[in-house]
DNA sequence: TTGTAGGCGTTATCAA
DNA sequence: TTGATAACGCCTACAA
């Protein structure tokens, strides 16, 4: 239904046209250093060849490949998580950011360091530069890794002792805001629900357990729920959790889709939102302003967040060195939380 | 903060160790034509040089990419379309059904003949087939790239007269298991809130057309309302549509993004659902399980999809000729259409 | 078991 | 303005 390409090479049209390769591959760069009438015929003739031009070769003789390999460290197997809308949106903003650099990019799920060959160090320099969407659980093979290899930038969670450039979220601060926020609407008694394995979720946690602290509310540890990011395990996960009822009278959860789990199983229990509960989530999703109620979220800068890592790596590649960068969070106020606050008539 | 790597090639470990580059290259690649000592030996002055292999020179010689081009041919600009968890449940099942057959992928928004070079066809031969996710409008670009160069497969609206492998779902059946189940529960009035111009949005829309025939029920134009993917604009268009009501009592929603921002405007203007008015969605996407009200909906078979056309690409690689498929759809009834149906106690 | 030589398709340098 | 020629880094006969 579909055939290989013909795989036409210069040397092919250089015979054609009856000159040498050179002057092909100069008339196909659009080099001043030929004749106009020569450039045209040499197109003219590739064009009706369909060549197509062969990139590894060229990439080869120029030494560079122009790819940037983008990778998010998932676990196999939990396709879910992927399907969280942040990673997307990463993703598209990445490949359009790197292109206008004209860069192509290479998605990988697995680290390079998975797929050693021996003697390798790692599996190929197929990339000018690594961008690593999250650190997951690999914070000491990336750094090892970036120590050693290409040019990295992570996002993630950002701390002091990085010795590569991360860019991410201010996500203690952000932590603090939404717990906060349900604390000042009178909230007393607020859960965590997210996975503190995860350097991103900690930082979270650190921003909770500060403003509880602040508070002189006790952290209750009943009410730290681990709960991963696959919405579907995150229902079951909270289906439990939400019998607790009328421990808690608020809800920090991590992210939206864990937040938009718990609200399911709330309302499932007839527990009402925001008026038993509060809910305050974490990304702020195109579909959280969306749902009903819609969900009071920290705003991470995802589309920034995306820009500052092609240009920063950019600058790397540039032999700059480059710094760090925390993006700041906004709490979003939606209906989530505490009607008195988010529908004022 | 990040150097380059040293770019160690496989002649500096050869000078290191006092072998000939050949025999380098065939430690490194496992082959039997080694003395064990010779091999332990160059691996590891090769990890202790932190040598990693050029997969560009590497895949030059062996004349392959191992490299599949995956193609979402989303316009620039509307970066939220790409949001859609369709996307990413897509990407990733590809790139890890990809990964199986050892092949990498390059990640693209827009289609190969945008970045025409003066004479090339097209830029580059950088992989060893293409996989176009949606065809969006640019059907007859992609058959006449699929005639000319690489081995193509797209998802999409299938057709007779395609001449390339397309996969894709049963969309006109999906369309009709949407429509009718609304006229079976005593829907008269149903309308279509889609993007027709998109071929798979039309066959959704043929089947929603063959329903309403079938029940001699004429079609309605005012409440056929181009709606796109994007769920901020899809809220958007469906503001004024509201309004309308009563003159529907059924929405059917090309996408469940679409369908959740349809349900929060009626929701904002009073109207409930499923009392007043039953609404199918189409997709199944994660979170169409956990809003409210859950959302009855297609469900899409996009993780089959992927592998199949993985697995279609092989064979066509393979020099196999392959037949394009068409995924059947089921519904999946929950509680936003009726609840007379959804909630039996 | 190892080395030599030629080639993969392109670009760049130097002459002509 | 064009054409040899030598890279680019790796692989693979063929020879030793």
């Amino acid at each position: 239904m579909a055939r290989r390409s013909s795989e036409v090479t210069m040397g092919d049209i250089a015979r054609m046209a009856n000159v040498s390769e050179s002057t092909v591959s100069r008339a196909l760069s659009g080099s001043t250093l030929v004749a106009e009438k020569t450039r045209d015929r040499i197109l003219e003739i590739a064009r009706n060849a369909d060549f197509a031009i062969n990139e590894q070769a060229r990439n080869l003789a120029l030494r560079q490949t122009r790819t940037i390999e983008v990778i998010f460290p998932i676990e196999r197997g939990t396709l879910q998580q992927v399907s969280d809308p942040f990673f997307v949106d990463m993703l598209a903003v990445l490949t359009d950011e790197l292109g206008k650099h004209g860069y192509d990019v290479l998605m990988s799920r697995s680290p390079p360091w998975d797929e050693e060959r021996p003697g390798c160090a790692f599996l190929g320099a197929r990339a000018d530069g690594v961008i690593f969407v999250g650190q997951g659980r690999h914070r000491s093979a990336i750094r090892d890794f970036a120590r050693r290899h290409a040019s990295v930038v992570a996002w993630g969670a950002v701390s002091a002792d990085d010795d590569y450039c991360v860019i991410g979220s201010d996500n203690v601060g952000g932590g603090r805001l939404a717990t906060e926020h349900m604390l000042k609407l009178g909230r007393k008694r607020i859960a965590f629900l997210g996975d503190t394995d995860l350097p991103e979720m900690r930082q979270r946690f650190e921003g909770y357990k500060q403003v509880l602290a602040s508070y002189d509310i006790p952290l209750d540890e009943d009410l730290v729920i681990h709960t991963p990011f696959d919405i579907e395990k995150a229902r079951e996960v909270t289906k439990p959790f939400v019998e607790l009822f009328p421990r808690y009278d608020g809800i920090f959860a991590c992210s939206d889709m864990i937040a938009m789990a718990a609200i399911a199983n709330l309302r499932q229990a007839g527990i009402a939102v925001p008026d038993d509960v509060s809910v305050v989530g974490f990304d702020d999703i195109p579909s959280s302003a969306h749902v009903s109620p819609p969900i009071t979220t920290v705003h991470q800068r995802i589309r920034h967040g995306g820009k500052v890592m092609v240009e920063k790596l950019i600058g790397i590649l540039g032999g700059e060195a480059q710094e760090p960068e925390i993006l700041k969070t906004e709490l979003i106020i939606r209906q989530s939380c505490g009607a008195r606050v988010a529908t004022p008539s």
